[in-house]
DNA sequence: GTTGTCCGCACCCATATAGTGCGCTAGGGA
DNA sequence: TCCCTAGCGCACTATATGGGTGCGGACAAC
């Protein structure tokens, strides 16, 4: 449902997130060595996360990057939309018959519904859930 | 959001289902031609309708396809799963991190979503829909 | 000025999607 | 009976896209 780089932009801000509130930096390394993601393709998306103003960076030894903004402000859709090539900017031609327009609008009442939820989900709700979903792993330790 | 494949079977699937009541038959070509699908393509759509149970085809001149029940009794997902290569058997490989499974579950939602439109109209939903927009579009030319 | 990190392309490759070619099979009508 | 019509089946191609690399430059801290 999401594609790569979607996912990667999502888990490397997650990760940002958990340490906003000491204003922490990480670099493109950690993130992709701790999750797994070839690191110089992780670099394009954290540059087109900076570039929508998601991220900040910090050049030269002991930089990385940061949210730009609190986790409560970023909303999934925005990160989406930075990372999926902006599906709607597609002219398809004809598309002029009866049957096709019934099409279309069953189509758009998908992409509603996947809007409302990427809309409605910030990443402080995911960081919420993340942390939740720790916490029960950690029940069955004890 | 659709393949052009799923497209090109709802949109024969709507035209077979206007001329069901009176057991009608239509060749692909006649389909084809109307909607502007490449014939030779639009075969391979309709002969898997036709292993899902989903149409019946009738050899031989002054034959064709037609639905192999009430447009009614058709769901929008039966279609899009014979037709969309059923994406779900896609068993990804690690996705062990807290951080993924978070995006699992966030996935899930969005598909549970999709499915729930598409398993909630049917042929005759997407037939009365086309109905009523030819209804009103003939309105303007009164 | 050297090191470490981000910056920015251009490039590559595998796979999926959309579409074609070509021949076979079965049923109806002359 | 023979032929024509329309479905059957599968192998093939071509183009786009997604995922990923290579390589060098720029900038900041030490």
């Amino acid at each position: 449902m999401f594609s790569a780089k979607t996912e990667y932009g999502l888990i490397s801000l997650l990760e940002l997130a958990t340490i906003y509130l000491q204003g922490g930096v990480l670099q493109v390394a950690e993130i992709a060595s701790r999750q797994n993601i070839p690191d110089r393709y992780l670099e394009q998306m954290l540059t087109s996360l900076r570039r929508a103003q998601i991220l900040r960076s910090i050049r030269g030894p002991k930089g990385g990057y940061q949210l730009a903004m609190a986790p409560a402000q970023i909303k999934v859709v925005d990160v989406v939309r930075c990372l999926e090539g902006d599906s709607s900017v597609e002219t398809r031609a004809p598309r002029d018959t009866a049957e096709y327009q019934v099409l279309d609008g069953l189509e758009s009442e998908l992409a509603k519904a996947r809007l409302q939820i990427l809309e409605g989900t910030t990443l402080q709700d995911l960081v919420d859930r993340r942390d939740r979903l720790v916490q029960s792993q950690a029940m069955y330790f004890i």
